[in-house]
DNA sequence: ATGTCTTACGGAAGACGTAATAATA
DNA sequence: TATTATTACGTCTTCCGTAAGACAT
C-alpha cells in the first residue's frame, strides 16, 4: 500500500484535473499519471477515466473514494491533533496522586487550569503499592510522590512541601493517647509492611525496617491499601506510618495518630517518565511549582 | 505525514520490540529506530518510552495510537476492498436501462444474480436525453442500449435482441387505427424530437430527421422523456416512434401505436467506459450474452 | 556477558522532473 | 491550434541495510 498513490488519488478526485493536482501535491503532470496508473495496476482496474479533456472517476473509483475519504482525514487528524497535544496545552492530562489530594495537589491543578483553561486535569489516584505503575504504562502523565525517587527511567521536580509523618494505632493501644512518639521506640511495636509491585526504597520509606540508628522494627504481615492498612491497625496487629494528610483524611473512631518525631520529613513532589516531555506536562510543572512557592510565602 | 512512520509506529505499538517489529515490516531494526525517531520528531514530542531493554508508549502515544487506529485499518480496508471489488464478483454492479426493463434487461440481472450471489444488481433508470451521462459520471457500471454507439470512450458488447419500432400517433389521428405504417410515411407526419445532452447520433436514431430514403421528416419540438414525448403525441402535436417493449408498457386509451415497417431493427445491448473493467463487469456481459443466447435457443 | 536500541556510513531503489508524444476539442 | 494526459529517460533524493557503538540487565 503506497501512501503516495492515496494522497494522489483524493487530491486527483477532488480536481479532475492533472496539472492542478500535480501543482497542489507540488509534483509534476507527469508523476501524477505514474501514481495514479500505479494504484490502479495496484487495485486492478480503473479508478478514473480520463482522455485529454476530461478526468472523472469510475464506479469503483467512485465507491473507493467514499471509503478511502474518511479513513484518510482521520489520519491527517490524529497527526495533527497529537501535534497539536505536543505543543499546545490542550486536550486531557492525567495526574495521578497517592491517597489524599492534598492542598498542594489542588492547588496545583487549580492554578494549571487557571492558566491553561483549553487543558482538563484528569486526577486519578495512585495505589500505595505501585505508585509508578501507571506512569509506565502510559495511563499518566505525572505523578505526586514522595521524593526523592530512584528510579533510573523517571525523573521528578523539586520539593513542592513538606509533610510531617504520623503513626496509627488501635485507639486500644497504650500510645493511642501520647502527644508524640520518638523514631527510635518504633522498634518496640510491629509495623504493618506494604505489599504489591513498588520498589524496595519506596516500601522502606513507608514502611521502615530499621530506625533512624539502625535498631531493627518488627514486621506485622503487609497490605496493598491504606484502607487495608487501618483495617489491621484497628485489629491490633501492629502500627502503621502515614504522612499527616493522610492520617488527617482518614480519622476513624477505632485509629488513633500519633505524631512521630526524629523521622525525616516526607517530601512531596511531581515525578515523570524521562524524555516525556509535551507542553502541557511542562506547563503543569511550572504551576505545580509556582503555587508551591506562593503557598510557602503565605505561611512565611 | 510520512506513511512508513505511522506504518511502523503501529506495528511498534503492537510490538513494543524493535527487532520484531522490524521483522513484520521486512525493516532492519535500525530503520525501525530512525522511523520512530522521525515521526516523534514530527510529532514534536516522545510517542515510546524505551530503554534498551523496555519499550513501551507514552501517554500521548498511547492518545495518538488510540485516534489513530482505526483510520489506518480503514485505508487498509478501503484498498482491500476495492482490490476484491476489481477482481472479485461482490458488491454492488449498478446498471441502467431505458425506459422499460424488457425481459433481456430482466434476464440478463437473474442469469448474472444466479451465478455470482454475492453480487447485487441496481437497477436505475436512465433518461431517453441523456443516455451514457451516467455512465461517464461513475454512477453507473454498464447500460443497456441500443447499438451500434458512436462514443469514442465507450465501447459495447454484442446485440443481445432485436427489436422493432412502433409510431404512437393520437388515437384521433387517422393513422392510429392502421395495422402498420411504412417508413417513409413519416415524412408526412411532423415528428416529436430529442431534446437534452444526448449525442446528435443517438438523436437521430431515436427520432429520425429523413427517412431511410433520405426524405426529410418534419419536426414538432422536443421532449427529454417518454412521458413528455407520449403527452405530445395525445395532443396531438405529431407523432414519436418508440421501441416495441416500450410501447408495449405504456399503452394508454389516448395515444395508438402503430408498427413500423422499413425501418432497421433496434438492437439491444451493453455499453460501458472503455477501459472500465472489473471482474463484476465481465460476469454481467458474460451472463448477460448468456442469457440471450439462450432466449433464441428457446425462440428457435 | 548478553540482548537490545541507536548511530554512522555507503549503496541501490525508486521518486521525480524535463521534454517529447499522443490525443482531444 | 491549444490544451491536456502520457511516456521515456536521466538525475538525485532518500530509503534501507550493515556494522559498530551505547546502554541496561
Amino acid at each position: 500500500m503506497e501512501f503516495r498513490e492515496l494522497e494522489c488519488f483524493v487530491v486527483l478526485s477532488e480536481e479532475l484535473h492533472f496539472a492542478r493536482t500535480a501543482e497542489r501535491l507540488y509534483l509534476s503532470p507527469g508523476r501524477v499519471s505514474q501514481l495514479t496508473r500505479s494504484l490502479e495496476s495496484r487495485i486492478g482496474a480503473r479508478l478514473f477515466h480520463r482522455t485529454s479533456r476530461r478526468v472523472s472517476l469510475t464506479p469503483l473509483g467512485e465507491r473507493f473514494l467514499a471509503e478511502l475519504r474518511p479513513a484518510y482525514d482521520g489520519l491527517a487528524r490524529a497527526v495533527e491533533s497529537a501535534r497539536r497535544a505536543a505543543r499546545e496545552v490542550t486536550g486531557v492530562l492525567r495526574v495521578g496522586f497517592l491517597a489524599t489530594p492534598t492542598d498542594v495537589v489542588t492547588g496545583s491543578v487549580r492554578a494549571f487550569e487557571s492558566r491553561h483553561p483549553g487543558c482538563a486535569v484528569e486526577l486519578v489516584e495512585i495505589p500505595f503499592s505501585d505508585p509508578f505503575g501507571g506512569l509506565r504504562a502510559g495511563r499518566l502523565d505525572l505523578v505526586f510522590t514522595l521524593l526523592p525517587v530512584d528510579e533510573p527511567d523517571l525523573v521528578t521536580g523539586e520539593g513542592l512541601n513538606r509533610v510531617s509523618r504520623e503513626l496509627g494505632v488501635s485507639v486500644r493501644h497504650p500510645w493511642a493517647g501520647r502527644a508524640a512518639v520518638d523514631a527510635e521506640e518504633l522498634a518496640g511495636l510491629p509495623l504493618i509492611g506494604l505489599g504489591g509491585p513498588a520498589p524496595a526504597a519506596w516500601r522502606e520509606r513507608v514502611t521502615p525496617s530499621v530506625t533512624p540508628s539502625g535498631r531493627p522494627i518488627p514486621r506485622a504481615g503487609t497490605v496493598t491499601t491504606v484502607q487495608e492498612g487501618l483495617t489491621q491497625v484497628a485489629l491490633g496487629r501492629g502500627g502503621m506510618l502515614f504522612c499527616a494528610p493522610t492520617a488527617a483524611h482518614h480519622r476513624r473512631a477505632d485509629v488513633g495518630f500519633v505524631p512521630v518525631t526524629g523521622l525525616p520529613p516526607s517530601i512531596l513532589g511531581l515525578a515523570w517518565v524521562k524524555d516525556t516531555e509535551t507542553a502541557a506536562i511542562r506547563a503543569f510543572r511550572e504551576a505545580a511549582a509556582g503555587h508551591a512557592l506562593g503557598a510557602r510565602a503565605m505561611a512565611a
